[in-house]
DNA sequence: GCCGTTTTCGGCCCGACTGTTTTCAGTCG
């Protein structure tokens, strides 16, 4: 269900891509390349907008905005359809390889007419690469491997995997002497749903012993590069792991730096360019006198740069700037301030710990409410009755007395069906305290049939969530087909809440789908969907999506009192 | 190709690492 602007960035991009292949001047494809990034990331559709309003994007004038409308109207333009004619589909797709860019793709396609990856391939088995001008038997060798780990494994992992990976390896650079300092920084920092690779930061004034104990740890496949104050590793699991040291002083704006993401980066140095200084990772100089002006910590460096300090989740130039000069960055959500967890399962159903253990341990996270929400009937697996759910209720109340500091709420994970009913009627769902409504099934419907569905049971007076609204899985289920808007503009209308589903391979609404549905006006709950104790933990991966959507506690149901969430609870009812 | 407190031309983020064309281009983040 791509918006046009997905389509239109994608063509843009890939015009880019060409340009640097055949470019002169180098320039040009940077133009496309931040039209591109900026159409996809503008929240309104494109073909809402008129001409005026397309110039109004940032970095699209005249010629790109021209070619938008083409692409609109007929999903190209004649300039794309010349370089395309020039520059073959496998050219392109040789510059995915780590190492080999625009440049060497478009020497092996003149010289070598090599005009696809399986070629590459063969021609640097064969040692025809290595006569070529910058090429040598060492580049024909980086090739093959490159290619031999790009098949190996998937490239990007989820982001507990990568989370555990950096923990693992900060314990250990921590413990190396003179290490004053030591943390993660990237994507991961601002909590991307996927991780290409783990970017550590490690402050030293000794920085070769570092780097010798960073690529000599045991579960270091490969080194990929290895200098005085960077390097990089893949580890025996197939991640990459960057390590930059740097001196102390220099934290913060190595910090920035290290974090990006990189159109963010460019966007601060730009802005430092025209206040007459120069940002790197070492600090904020004066651009003639070299002298530093601020470097110790991110919140100095920023703020040199007439900006307050900017959450790491918000860093990705998707109006950030914009928004902090105009002193209206949202306060964005915290994991301090979340009071609940609002969908959560019991070995009642498909959970493997006990109520008195999930209870238990939700307590230690100091939450005011907690919601238990197993599964109803109509998920027949899991062999749910109305006994059993009615038994789990008395069970909760009992354990209620014994913990009075956390309220406990009953609810439960409703199974929308094809036609957007529930389970259970209105008088036996009139006696939870709260309902996530879940699609588990009959996932491949027509667009017009899966919102129907959807519209339907937000429609549902007993209906308080939607859990998991797209269903995917990351690198295993694609989402379902929907035309979010209509759902977004319901949910709205019907006070039902949208779920961000914390756990790890869901994140679902993911980032960019909040940020569009919070311009609707929906409210959001933040949930772990947690089937063991250990679950309970992805909250954080949930902050980390509603951060990147921009919202803050008000947008978020389960940071509210527990006043103000029963009334929304009620939908409208007194 | 875009943009403007250097505003219609002349800039466009900045530095590390690799390989190799021993002074720098290509690539990456």
């Amino acid at each position: 269900m791509p918006r046009s602007n997905d389509d239109v960035a994608r063509v843009l991009t890939e015009f880019a891509d060409l340009l640097a292949i055949v470019a002169e001047d180098p320039f040009k494809p940077r133009a496309y390349e931040k039209a591109a990034r900026a159409i996809g990331g503008f929240p309104d559709e494109l073909l809402d907008l008129d001409d005026a309003g397309i110039r109004a994007i940032p970095n699209v004038g005249k010629s790109i905005a021209e070619k938008v409308r083409s692409v609109l109207e007929t999903g190209t333009f004649p300039e794309l359809e010349e370089l395309r004619a020039q520059v073959p589909a496998g050219v392109r797709a040789m510059t995915a390889i780590p190492g080999f860019g625009p440049k060497k793709a478009m020497v092996v396609y003149r010289e070598l007419g090599i005009d696809g990856l399986d070629q590459l391939v063969a021609a640097a088995r064969d040692g025809r690469l290595r006569g070529l001008k910058g090429f040598s038997a060492k580049t024909e060798q980086n090739v093959l491997q490159a290619v031999q780990r790009a098949s190996r494994d998937t490239g990007r992992v989820t982001i507990d995997v990568a989370m555990g990976v950096a923990g693992s390896f900060l314990e250990r650079l921590r413990a190396v002497p003179g290490v004053r300092r030591a943390d993660h920084a990237g994507s991961l920092r601002r909590m991307a749903e996927t991780i290409g690779d783990v970017d550590l930061l490690a402050a030293s004034e000794t920085p070769g012993p570092v780097m010798d104990a960073f690529t000599g740890f045991d579960d270091v496949d490969q080194i990929l590069a290895r200098g005085e104050t960077k390097s990089s590793v893949v580890t025996r699991s197939g991640l990459q792991v960057d390590l930059r040291v740097i001196r102390k002083e220099a934290w913060g704006a190595a910090m920035i730096y290290f974090t990006g993401s990189k159109p963010h980066n460019v966007r601060i140095r730009e802005m430092a360019v025209r206040k007459g200084l120069k940002l790197n990772e070492y600090g904020l100089f004066h651009a003639e006198t070299d002298e530093l002006i601020a470097a110790e910590t991110e919140r100095d460096v920023y703020e040199r740069l007439g900006l307050p300090f900017i959450e790491p989740t918000l860093r990705e130039d998707r109006g950030e700037i914009e928004a902090a000069i105009a002193g209206e960055l949202p306060q964005v959500v915290t994991l301090k301030q979340m009071r609940g967890d609002l969908h959560t399962h019991t070995d009642l159903t498909d959970g493997v710990a006990t109520l008195e253990q999930m209870v238990t341990a939700a307590a230690t996270k100091r939450y005011a409410y907690y919601a238990v929400t197993d599964h109803a009937p109509n998920l027949a697996m899991q062999r749910m009755t109305d006994e059993k759910m009615l038994a789990q209720r008395t069970k909760l109340r009992t354990l209620q007395d014994r913990s009075p500091r956390m309220t406990l709420l009953h609810g439960t994970e409703l199974n929308i069906d094809p036609d957007g009913g529930v389970d259970w009627p209105a008088s036996f769902l009139e006696g939870f305290d709260i309902t996530v409504a879940s699609i588990h099934s009959h996932f491949n419907q027509s667009r017009e049939a899966m919102t129907r569905r959807m519209i339907r049971a937000m429609e549902n007076p007993n209906v308080n969530v939607i859990g998991h609204p797209t269903t995917r899985k990351i690198g295993r289920r694609d989402p379902v087909d929907l035309d979010l808007d209509a759902v977004f503009e319901a949910a709205a209308r019907t006070g039902t809440a949208l779920e961000i589903d914390a756990y790890p391979d869901r994140l679902d609404l993911r980032d960019e789908h909040v940020r569009r549905a919070r311009h609707h006006g929906v409210r959001f709950s933040i949930d772990t969907d947690a089937h063991a104790v250990g679950h309970l933990d992805a909250m954080r991966y949930g902050i980390g999506v509603a951060q990147r959507g921009w919202l803050t506690k008000d947008d978020v149901i389960g940071a509210w009192p527990l006043t103000k969430l029963r009334r929304f609870l009620r939908k409208g009812a007194r």
